[in-house]
RNA sequence: UGGGGCAUGGUGCAAUGGCAGCACACCGGACUUUGAAUCCGUGGAUCUAGGUUCGAAUCCUGGUGCCCCAGCCA
């Protein structure tokens, strides 16, 4: 297992540090995890949830789910299900603590009614387009709309009829007056309200006026009494106008905290191109076991826990990066290697025949689980017959250099069983190896020698007669290329989607005991790699594995 | 050529004026009934130029590079 030297502190611990120093907040840390329910929860988000939650639990303060459900032309129920259970299966708790940015479209209402009364808000006439050439740029203040300036009883008027439905969708908007000059774009007169004829997936079609998220989520946190709200660094522009609103309402006045996102290699991970990759089929759903949603990692068989150890590992800071994803695989196998038990599967099948062992003969042999695991005692019964499947990888017929698997001549130990020493093959019409012909050594029962002689190699097996078929899928990395996203000019990031991110294998062998095997149950297939059955397709009738990730090949890099 | 942020081995994160460290990756070795795991070991970093200081990754000044912002998205 990794050793838990995580950092004890970050930039964010430290800023809370301060503020019970000075008592700002009386000592009380309350954070919230703000999803917006248009997409399935992805490793990036992981992040977030381990601070949100994490850092309050260890404040011994306490976190709300809190979708962001301000636009509802993109988002849906589907979503909010699927959230909740990934945040469940993470192993983190909101209690009772459910909310939802539209529970407060009342109140967000009333407050801005309280700020058009403030000569704060005005509504605004202009299109989409006249809106956008008004703003400036970068360089250029922007400048004011016509209708800035129309009486308090006017926009209150106006406002009200907007809400009543008076007006078609994109004809009006409700503004904050703050400064067309800006050099922040965000406080160059935002919009607070929009017009969406458009049905909520909560309210229904109660409201025709929905808040934008600056208008929604400062004020959201404020009553639910946040004091600590973390985010993106890309909301950092955004830090004014949410103090802004704040003050401006004179509300509770929570902090907002922004960190840097994580990125990982090898994949992508805006729900924009995730939504792309589902929408076009270059992977089969959101929970295509080769995404990084945290579906998609659940049916692959990545345990949660490894999932949380790699966020504690990669620590948070504002900087920009790109964490390898092998650190990921890293603590996924670390994980593994603990809790999955042993098992002998066969992916690619050569026959093995041993023709001194007497025909029509089975015995049993009793293996251990987890062989490396002095602690641990588990076992289970394996078959052993004359005829055997092995791997195609542990046969070669002219041996590489410093390859110690079977081979004519050479002795090897079938794993738990018997060593044994290859004489003959027979190939079909090509040429090709169809089965290998040995003789086995009686004495050498359970896997070792009575006179002490030692074999290099040890290779697994599983007996032809007591073999189950079933499929294994086997997973690489979704992009061969480290930054999928940095793109030659012209170029579509899903043409880059590896053609061998998945490989199906039909009928691979099993040892009888993984007849029982259900999705949820990790093992090891021994020098293969850890597998789970698949909770989508699998069955009793036809068992379907899919390869959470492979073991750490040494001989593969060597042959390379 | 506006504003906001960020620069430490290949990658990510520490070091909060006092010996630059940890993890992954990489490389070498030991052990091995998994070419896994485990164990041991090597190499490799403070963006740059000045300044302050006995002493700077850390403080100051200038430069450079990268990220974000011109949605009625979040």
């Amino acid at each position: 297992m990794t050793e838990q030297i995580t950092p004890k502190t970050n930039f964010i611990k430290e800023i809370i540090d301060e503020h019970n120093r000075t008592g700002r907040f009386g000592g009380r840390v309350h954070t919230r995890f703000p999803p917006e329910p248009n997409g399935y929860l992805h490793i990036g988000h992981t992040k977030a949830l381990v601070i949100d939650f994490g850092i309050a639990e260890e404040y011994g303060g306490l976190t709300n789910l809190r979708y962001d459900d301000t636009n509802p032309v993109k988002e849906d129920v589907e979503y909010v299900d699927a959230i909740k259970e990934d945040i469940r299966w993470l192993g983190f708790d909101w209690g009772d603590r459910e909310y939802y940015a539209s529970d407060y479209f009342e109140q967000l209402y009333d407050m801005a009614i309280e700020l058009i009364k403030a000569g704060k808000a005005y509504v605004d006439e202009l299109s989409a387009e006249e809106m956008r050439e008004n703003r400036g740029t970068l360089t250029e203040p922007g400048k004011e709309s016509p209708w800035r300036n129309r009486p308090v009883e006017e926009n209150l008027n106006l406002f009200e009829r907007m809400r009543a439905g008076e007006f078609p969708d994109g004809s009006k908007t409700l503004r904050a007056k703050i400064d067309m000059a800006s050099p922040n774009m965000n406080m160059r007169d935002p919009v607070m309200y929009r017009i969406l004829h458009a049905e909520h997936h909560r309210t229904g079609n109660k409201w025709c006026i929905y808040p934008m998220y600056d208008f929604a989520h400062g004020q959201s946190d404020s009553i639910e009494g946040i004091t600590h709200s973390m985010c993106s660094l890309e909301y950092e522009n955004h830090r004014p106008l949410y103090d802004w609103f704040l003050d401006a309402l004179g509300i509770f006045h929570p902090q907002q905290i922004e960190f840097a996102r994580l990125n990982l290699t090898h994949t992508v991970m805006s729900k924009r191109k995730l939504r792309k990759l589902v929408e076009e089929g270059y992977v089969d759903g959101w929970t295509d076991p080769r995404m990084p949603t945290l579906a998609a990692m659940r049916r692959r068989g990545y345990p949660p826990q490894a999932i949380r150890k790699f966020i504690e590992l990669i620590g948070v800071a504002k900087n920009d990066s790109f964490v390898e994803v092998e650190l990921l695989e890293h603590v996924v196998r670390d994980e593994l290697n603990l809790i999955a038990p042993r098992r002998m599967a066969i992916l690619k099948p050569l026959k093995l025949i041993i023709d001194n062992y007497p025909k029509g003969e089975t015995e049993e042999f009793e293996v251990r689980d987890f062989p490396q695991n002095p602690e641990n005692d588990a076992r289970r019964t394996v078959p052993f017959g004359r005829e055997l499947w092995i791997e195609q990888d542990d046969f070669m017929e002219e041996p590489a250099p410093k390859y110690f698997r079977l081979t004519p001549g050479r002795e090897v130990r079938l794993m738990n069983a018997y060593f044994v020493t290859a004489h003959s093959v027979e190939k079909d019409e090509e040429g090709n190896v169809v089965a290998v012909h040995c003789t086995y050594d009686p004495e050498t029962r359970g896997g070792n020698a009575l006179d002490g002689r030692k074999v290099k190699g040890t290779i697994h097996w599983v007996s032809a007669e007591h073999a189950i078929d079933a499929e294994a899928r086997l997973y690489d990395h979704l992009f061969k290329d480290d930054f999928p996203e940095d793109l030659p000019e012209g170029e579509v990031f899903t043409d880059h989607v590896s053609p061998d991110s998945l490989e199906v294998l039909k009928g691979i062998k099993l040892e009888p005991s993984l007849k029982e095997a259900k999705p949820g149950q990790f093992y090891q297939f021994v020098r293969n790699g850890y597998f789970t059955a698949d909770s989508v397709d699998s069955s009793e009738e036809k068992l379907i594995f899919n390869r959470t990730i492979s073991l750490v090949d040494t001989w593969a890099k060597l042959m390379k």
